[in-house]
DNA sequence: TTGTAGGCGTTATCAA
DNA sequence: TTGATAACGCCTACAA
């Protein structure tokens, strides 16, 4: 546990140097000397300490995963890829949940740098407060790669997905099972996956002839709540929409249970299409046809992109990576009824 | 970035003993000198290097956390809990995903005291194959809290739920609605927490005359598909139970498919109680009536405890806290059919 | 092949 | 009040 190199070298009779390149596979040992070091160095019950290592070589093997909630079955997902890819190189992971917290933001932030990350990898704040901070560390030579939560602003890695064409697509969907009358919770405009995904559902109803309607379309704040609310107000409007498109997982929750109380068959009396996947929505009733974020390869291209970032001395110019969502078909959709 | 303080000594004149001081509020600096270097440190981006800290004082403000699945929603509530006290006395925690992989745990372990963080709050993996490696780091001084799955072999702190009364109680509840064929999808014998709720079950069975048939009784070991499978087995067998109990979320998900697929009526033809709470359990149709851990509390106590732990210098006796589940009733339990 | 010694950035002890 | 200096444990020129 406190054994180091130089009791090693003590009990061995030989110098620290010796031990340090024994232990580290490098040249200058005589294999001899390397077994004996390597069986003193487990009789000893030896391990590395990485602080003093970190401190020399300027390495930790550690980089930090800020998000906003670890109980979103997304952010859990993402992350549980990244770990895959992270720990295959002996890389760990430092959580910072920040919820919508900016100064919380900034605080990891520092206390990230303070422990001296190799890099980070962050889905920023909604508002996007800290942006200055992201653009001073990435001039600092730290690596950074956003994902979730673009920010056209900060030239560095990226991974997102296609949110605009996403609800577009929801959209167009609906609209070829004869739907013209839309309506849509979506999360806050202010925030870049709230803004592309109402863009892309605006666009849509542009397109194809939708019916507007200012009643039929309101925030959910990203929250099951809120959602809940208004899709409550928006299904007891009295010329309500026949479909209703939420934009993320929590949303499409709160308006699930919005029908589920109000004794509203879907896809009978009007459909939905959710935002995310998650466990339940193939197990209630009816199943939830929904967008789907390929959270996997989201995780995966993140970690890639960093590790390569920290690996390659030579910085390369920012990549950004777009990645396709899919409609998943369930049964919350079917035509609209004839009344 | 990195400015260290022997920059700001050195721009001020000054030696960095002083300069420690005055940013550590250690006495022994006059009041100027010390706004001066703080006003230094702020000009030049001072940020504390953890690194050389953390090998000076012996102390990292880094705890472990280690779990099989960060999927699972019931751990990562729980480490979102966790998270929230750490961050208040301002640690940090590394994020081991070890799967059911004996050998990821022991690298991840082995990681976890080469970084010096100041404690481990770990759910062993399910068998128990490192229960020696745990007990060496304790002795060797390292702060460790159990939770979820105790292992009575280790002498520290530890939180847990009343597994086998949870169990207990359902069997109660659903023979209290008139069931006497209940059947059970448990996890693993071998492990802790499937070893507790099934036995809370046997128990109960037998206290509660209820029917025990070995065919309605089988392993879903803790995952979803194969909990599906022994779900369809069971319920279409000739003399099927008229109730059945799930004991973890994903088992829990696993049966409700089942039935649904099969188009079985719950709870008109068969009562569900589940295990662990999930989004999806209330909005299912039925709503599913389930066993809950108070995963906030489990997270809150253990970090607490391990806190607790690093910060008292004289070690006490292990705290074993034991907390309790309780059932939440929804609408998966009715008496039975009359056929 | 092996060893010596300096330094990474802090903090803490002891003098000045 | 301030400063010089020795660690903490490791790696790495460079010298032997």
């Amino acid at each position: 546990m406190k054994t180091s190199i130089k009791d090693i070298a003590k009990s061995l009779g030989i110098s620290t140097a010796t031990v340090s390149k024994a232990l580290n596979n490098k040249s200058g040992v005589s294999h001899e000397m390397r077994i004996k070091v390597l069986e003193k160095a487990k009789e000893l019950g030896y391990v590395v300490n990485n602080l003093a290592r970190g401190m020399k070589i300027s390495k930790t093997f550690t980089v930090g995963v800020l998000i906003s909630d670890i109980k979103n079955p997304y952010f859990s997902e993402v992350i549980s890829s990244m770990e895959r890819v992270l720990y295959a190189k002996k890389y760990n992971l430092i959580i910072c949940n920040v919820g919508e917290n900016p100064s919380k933001e900034r605080e990891y932030l520092e206390l990230l740098v303070s422990k001296k990350v190799d890099g980070i990898i962050a889905a920023p704040s909604a508002e996007g407060q800290n942006l200055s901070i992201y653009r001073k560390l990435i001039r600092h030579g730290m690596k950074i790669t956003l994902f979730d939560r673009l920010v056209d602003a900060i030239q560095t890695d990226s991974v997102v997905v296609d949110n605009s064409s996403a609800t577009y697509e929801a959209v167009k969907y609906l609209n070829k099972y004869g739907h013209s009358k839309i309506g849509a919770i979506y999360g806050i405009k202010g925030s870049y996956t709230g803004h592309e995904r109402l863009k892309g559902f605006l666009e849509a109803v542009k397109d194809f002839n939708v019916k507007y309607h200012e009643n039929w379309v309101k925030s959910g704040e990203f929250k099951e709540e809120k959602s809940y609310k208004r899709a409550i107000e928006i299904l007891n409007s009295k010329d309500r929409p026949t479909a209703i498109i939420a934009m993320n997982n929590f949303m499409t929750l709160g308006v699930m249970r919005a029908v589920k109380d109000l004794n509203i068959k879907v896809p009978d009396e009007v459909s939905i299409i959710g935002f995310d996947d998650a466990e339940w929505m193939k197990v209630c009733s009816p199943a939830v046809t929904t967008v789907v974020q390929p959270t996997d390869v989201i995780g995966m291209t993140a970690a890639t992109l960093l590790l390569d970032a920290i690996e390659s001395d030579i910085p390369s110019s920012p990549h950004h990576v777009v990645l396709k969502t899919s409609l998943l078909e369930r049964e919350s959709v079917a035509p609209p009824s004839k009344n």
